[in-house]
DNA sequence: AATCCCTACAACCGCCCTTAC
DNA sequence: CGTAAGGGCGGTTGTAGGGAT
C-alpha cells in the first residue's frame, strides 16, 4: 500500500501563484507563522492549495531574506567548489550562500553555470589525441545497478575532471549526464568479467539541446583517482605501469 | 507580423528521512 | 518496534518571455 496524497490533488489549484495568494500567505505566515504543520497550512490560511506547494513557494520566494537572480562572480565560485566536494546537494550548497535557495541554487547551475563550464571549446582543448590501441590497458569494469549509481559515479568523475584541472592548461569539466557508448572494442560484460577496451564514444548532452561526441580519455592519473573514487563503489580499473592515457567506463 | 526556438526559473513529483504515536 | 504522516530534497516539467528566422 502506498502513502496516502497529502492533499486531493484534483481539487486544490496548481500552477502559478497569484499575488493574492501570495499576499493571503505572506500575511498569514508573518502573523501566525507557519504553525509547524504545512498540510494544514493552506486551510488555516484560506488558501486552495497543496500544504507542500505553500511551503514550497514561502521557502523559494516570499521568504524575506530571499534573495533573486544576478549570481556574482564569488558565488559562481562557492557554487563550483561546493558542487565538486558534495555533487549536487543543493541544499547544503545553498546554505553557503547567504539569500539563496536550493533551488535558485540548482537552476542556476543547470542553466547557466554548467553550460560555462561546458563549452565545446574548452572540451576539445582537454581532449587528447586518441592513444594507439596497443597503448591501452584493459580496464576492468562492473555495471552499476540503476541510475543513481551512475548519478553518483559522474558526479564523482566530474568532481575528479574538475580537480585534475590543473594537469591541463584549461579546467577539464566532464557534465555530469553523460553516456558511454560502446564503440570498436569496448565490450560491455556481464557483472564483474573483464571487458578490454580499446575506444570508447561518450556522448555528452550538456542538458540543452546541444551535444558533442568525441572519445574521452582520462589520463592514468586521473584514472588511479577514479579507481580511488570508485573502487569500492562498482568500477574498477587496472592500469599497467607505463601507460600515458586510460578509459573511464561504466 | 507570425512562428519557432531557446532560456530561465517557478512549480510539481516522487522518494527518502525523521518523528510522533 | 512498526506504522503513518509531515518535512525535506533532488530531479524533472511547464511555461512565459524574448530573440531569431
Amino acid at each position: 500500500m502506498g502513502r496516502a496524497p497529502c492533499c486531493d490533488k484534483a481539487t486544490v489549484k496548481r500552477g502559478p501563484w497569484s499575488p493574492e495568494e501570495d499576499a493571503v500567505l505572506r500575511s498569514h505566515i508573518e502573523e501566525y507563522g507557519t504553525g509547524g504543520n504545512w498540510i494544514t497550512l493552506p486551510k488555516k490560511a484560506g488558501l486552495n492549495r497543496c500544504g507542500k506547494s505553500c511551503r514550497l513557494r514561502w521557502l523559494n520566494y516570499l521568504r524575506p531574506d530571499i534573495k533573486h537572480g544576478g549570481f556574482t562572480e564569488e558565488e559562481d565560485n562557492i557554487i563550483c567548489s561546493l558542487y565538486r566536494k558534495l555533487g549536487s546537494r543543493w541544499s547544503v550548497i545553498a546554505s553557503h550562500l547567504r539569500g539563496r535557495t536550493d533551488n535558485d541554487v540548482k537552476n542556476y547551475w543547470n542553466t547557466k553555470l554548467k553550460k560555462k563550464l561546458m563549452t565545446p571549446a574548452i572540451i576539445t582543448s582537454i581532449i587528447p589525441s586518441p592513444t594507439p590501441a596497443s597503448l591501452l590497458p584493459t580496464v576492468r569494469a562492473e555495471p552499476y545497478n540503476n541510475r543513481s549509481d551512475i548519478s553518483r559515479s559522474v558526479d564523482s568523475i566530474f568532481a575528479l575532471t574538475q580537480d585534475s584541472h590543473k594537469f591541463y592548461s584549461e579546467p577539464s569539466p566532464l557534465p555530469r549526464e553523460c553516456r558511454a557508448q560502446e564503440t570498436g572494442q569496448l565490450h560491455r560484460h556481464s557483472r564483474s568479467e573483464e571487458v578490454s577496451a580499446t575506444s570508447s564514444t561518450f556522448t555528452v548532452d550538456d542538458g540543452s539541446s546541444n551535444s558533442y561526441a568525441n572519445d574521452l580519455f582520462l589520463s592514468e592519473l586521473d584514472l588511479r583517482y577514479l579507481t580511488d573514487l570508485l573502487g569500492d563503489d562498482g568500477c574498477q580499473a587496472e592500469v599497467p605501469q607505463g601507460l600515458h592515457r586510460s578509459i573511464a567506463y561504466w
